[in-house]
DNA sequence: CGGTGAACGTTATTTCGTAACATGGTGGCC
DNA sequence: GGCCACCATGTTACGAAATAACGTTCACCG
């Protein structure tokens, strides 16, 4: 993504083969716990998000939905993000109009990246909003849910 | 834009009359001061955004854009938006696409959000962003822009 | 004046996301 | 088993958001 360097995109390597088929028994075995349903589509869109290497847009998903080169049809796939971003299992960064499986473990948590402006890496932290939440009740505000995206550069790409 | 409760769009009163016309000549000023030039469609978007009651969508500066209600032509906005958040005028709200007016005074500031997801507020706040940019420290990133958008429901609407 | 670079006007296209409605599968209930 | 209610999916089409590309204008500087 980035005009700055010469960094391949996307420093998160996505995870493949047997760590791949955990994750997905994993995801799997959360649903069935809550009611939920991982159905295919569901599953395969997760599968895709787990095995890239960097955020993915909706469309690239699209794309590579389809075992055979076949894309799928947006509804399939906008549907299928709506379900993992409700469940905690993806999260979508909206200044890229991407997504990304969610990499820290346990359940239901507050979303924070900081992404690389020139490989367009983007590694989920865990943030502490203790100052802003309390801001936010200072202004009587209700918070439901709050994402922060920090832009700047990775330190892979730091060194040049 | 609340499915949950009846309240008009957009808390947040936008200006009228000669505090709009005082804003914008201080936009001049700021502009003079360091070579930039507040051009007409630069003064027209940022005046639209002054005056409105709640962010504006792209689309609806350009709608709007026109004195006699011929709209504007999509780049001329977007070209105008972008130089109002270059110099710090305006913000993009990445949840909503949508834009608002800064209005925290002073120049260079990182932005946060309290946007009401029943009337469509967005109350701009001042954050404390140490806790993050440590994290960010930590983990080895250069950080160059924060944002943070908090969802939730704003005192108004709380009250029903 | 001419030359330079920023800003603008204009056309067209791409990218992103959703409305609407028909179809299909799953599980409870009689 | 047969029926129903509900959720999820398939499919078509459309609407919203943003940008590419290119020619023209305008301020500024020598
Ligand atoms: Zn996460
Ligand atoms: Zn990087
Ligand atoms: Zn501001
Ligand atoms: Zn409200």
């Amino acid at each position: 993504m980035g005009t700055e360097c010469h960094h391949a995109d996307g420093a998160h390597p996505g995870i493949k083969g047997h760590a791949l088929t955990h994750a997905l028994g994993a995801a799997e075995t959360r649903c069935a716990a809550t009611q939920e349903r991982l159905t295919a589509p569901r599953r395969r869109v997760l599968e895709l998000l787990l095995g890239a290497d960097g955020p993915q847009k909706a469309y690239d998903l699209i794309a590579a939905f389809g075992e055979h080169g076949e894309p799928a049809k947006p509804p399939t796939v906008y549907r299928a993000l709506e379900f993992l971003e409700r469940l905690g299992f993806a999260h979508r960064i909206e200044s890229l109009n991407a997504y990304v499986p969610c990499r820290i473990d346990g359940t239901e948590h507050r979303a924070a990246f900081l992404i690389c402006d020139c490989c367009g890496a983007a590694e989920e932290f865990e943030p502490d909003f203790t100052a802003q939440l309390k801001a936010a009740e200072a202004a009587g505000y209700e918070v439901a849910t709050i994402t922060l995206e920090a832009r700047g550069r990775c330190p892979a790409c730091r060194a040049d």
